[in-house]
RNA sequence: GGAGGGGUGCCCGAGUGGUUAAAGGGGACGGGCUGUAAACCCGUUGGCUAUGCCUACGUUGGUUCGAAUCCAACCCCCUCCA
């Protein structure tokens, strides 16, 4: 898209030599920029004071996952550099569904859901960003309060009229849909408009100048810009990252008992180590770049192992997010418990464990029963499948026997039970009472 | 409103009366190789109080010794027409 600049910002500093203002540099230094709608703009309003920025985040699930992750971190990034991060809760835009990305339509979900939803992710920011009062404290809205109360027609005119259909039509979200023959609601045809008027409505209310996204979020945020100059008058500014992939190209996120969430309820930190801990080779650099905050230095030296040595890259990544997302002491647990688990070959303590009360280990604990109780097996059936597998352990000793019991035999000189399944997933189990 | 097509396991998709817990693929998981990597090879992939039982092919009923498969009604989706 083309945009006039104003001309105080004819001489774009940014256009030679890179960006001048902290916050770009930063967010450049560090891979995480992947679009942006005028760079030079933005860069010259950065540099001129604190600007306000915001990101919407959609409350379909009961937290946010590493998926969200590279958003969060642009938030951190804008707040360490000086200015205002807005953490806009999609209470109203939740209720009609971005069909971005998506195939086909999500479920829709009640307004208990949202509201369930919406408290769980709030909490998770708390880790990333500071919130307050002060002119560089982030602050969290939620667009329910303004998309709620919109009356239809009036919205229609003053909205609607500037908006084509021939233009909606081309964005991405809505072709694939048509190109595909899967159904668009006309639901879900609006959330573009009401994405576009939350940056407007941010800009009125807050002076917020930049919406920032994944790249799936680019035809979004250009639509508020372009409303914003229409409404308004106002120069907007949008910027977006990657989505985020796997150098093997799988979305991240998962993990084998589901998404990597960063609520430690949702996923221990052991699990979120793990996770990291388990990065493919040729991301190692990309990770520690975007999602720790060690100085570019030490990264590079890092990412410039080989071999099995970049293994020590991986548990710096490991710890260091762990520690952003769960504290610094969660981390090194995680990292010491890692160590003995895997290098050691020990029970580390720290692995999750569960309580048994000894008389059932007395009578006889069902092995696949035990590892259900473990969380390492989603059913006994699949406990069994394991053990069949030669998956399955018991204190580091294979187990073939799915019909085996545990007994107080099984405790080690540290007072656990150690299951296995596979080479990764360990748990504890501790006899009690 | 009319006509036609369709709803199958985590996803895609085959199956049109019995040998179907349902081909094939993807994903995921386990084993091997390794470095708790990638790639590759092998295997597993509904549940249970398990030589058997239960649940499952949009929903509810029906036909039949027997149904994902046939019939009826309903719900939802798509395409074309109005």
């Amino acid at each position: 898209m083309s945009k006039t600049r104003s001309a105080a910002a004819s001489a774009g500093p940014a256009r030679r030599g890179g960006p001048k203002s902290d916050f770009l540099k930063v967010l450049h230094e560090r891979g995480y920029v992947h679009q942006c709608t005028d760079e030079a703009g933005l860069d010259a309003a950065a540099l001129k004071g604190p600007i306000t920025a915001y990101i919407g985040f959609d409350c379909t699930a009961p937290s946010l996952h590493v998926g969200s992750l590279l958003a969060i971190m642009m938030l951190r990034k804008l707040q360490q550099t000086g200015h205002k991060p807005i953490v806009l809760m999609g209470g109203g835009t939740t209720r009609v569904g971005d069909p971005s990305g998506k195939d086909e339509s999500r479920r829709l979900l009640s307004d208990e859901e949202i509201a369930a939803n919406m408290a769980g992710i709030r909490t998770v920011f708390e880790r990333f960003l500071t919130f307050g009062d002060g002119p560089t404290d982030a602050v969290m809205v939620d667009n329910a309060d303004w998309l709620l109360d919109l009356r239809y027609i009036p919205f229609l005119r003053d909205v609607g009229r500037h908006f084509t259909v021939n233009r909606m039509l081309t964005f991405e979200s809505v072709r694939l849909r048509l190109e595909r023959e899967q159904p668009l609601s006309f639901l879900e045809f609006n959330y573009m408009i009401l994405q576009a008027y939350d940056f407007v409505e941010l800009w009125r209310r807050m002076g917020c100048v930049l919406q920032m996204g994944g790249s799936d979020q680019w035809g979004n945020i250009v639509s508020g810009i372009d409303l914003a100059r229409r409404l308004e008058g106002a120069e907007l500014y949008g910027l977006t990252t990657s989505l985020l992939t796997t150098a093997s190209g799988a979305k991240m996120g998962k993990t084998a008992a589901g998404a990597v969430w960063l609520d430690p309820d949702m996923l221990s930190p052991w699990d979120y180590w793990q996770y990291w801990r388990n990065t493919e080779d040729a991301d190692v650099g990309r990770f520690l770049r975007l999602f720790t905050e060690l100085p570019l230095e030490e990264i590079a030296r890092l990412e410039a192992l080989e071999g099995a040595e970049l293994n020590e890259a991986k548990k710096v990544l490991a710890t260091e997010a762990t520690a952003m997302a769960h504290g610094r002491e969660a981390a090194e647990k995680a990292a010491e418990t890692a160590r003995r688990t895997f290098e050691q070959g020990a029970a580390g303590e720290g692995l999750p464990t569960v309580e048994l009360p000894r008389a059932e280990l007395e009578k006889g604990f069902g092995l696949l029963t035990a590892f259900v109780a473990a969380g390492l097996a989603k059913s006994n059936g699949e406990a069994r499948r394991h053990i069949k597998g030669g998956g399955a352990r018991v204190n580091d000793a294979p187990v073939r026997d799915e019909r085996a019991v545990l007994t107080p035999e099984d405790v080690t000189e540290a007072g656990v039970i150690k299951l296995s399944i596979g080479k990764k997933r360990h748990a504890l189990i501790r006899p009690i009472g």
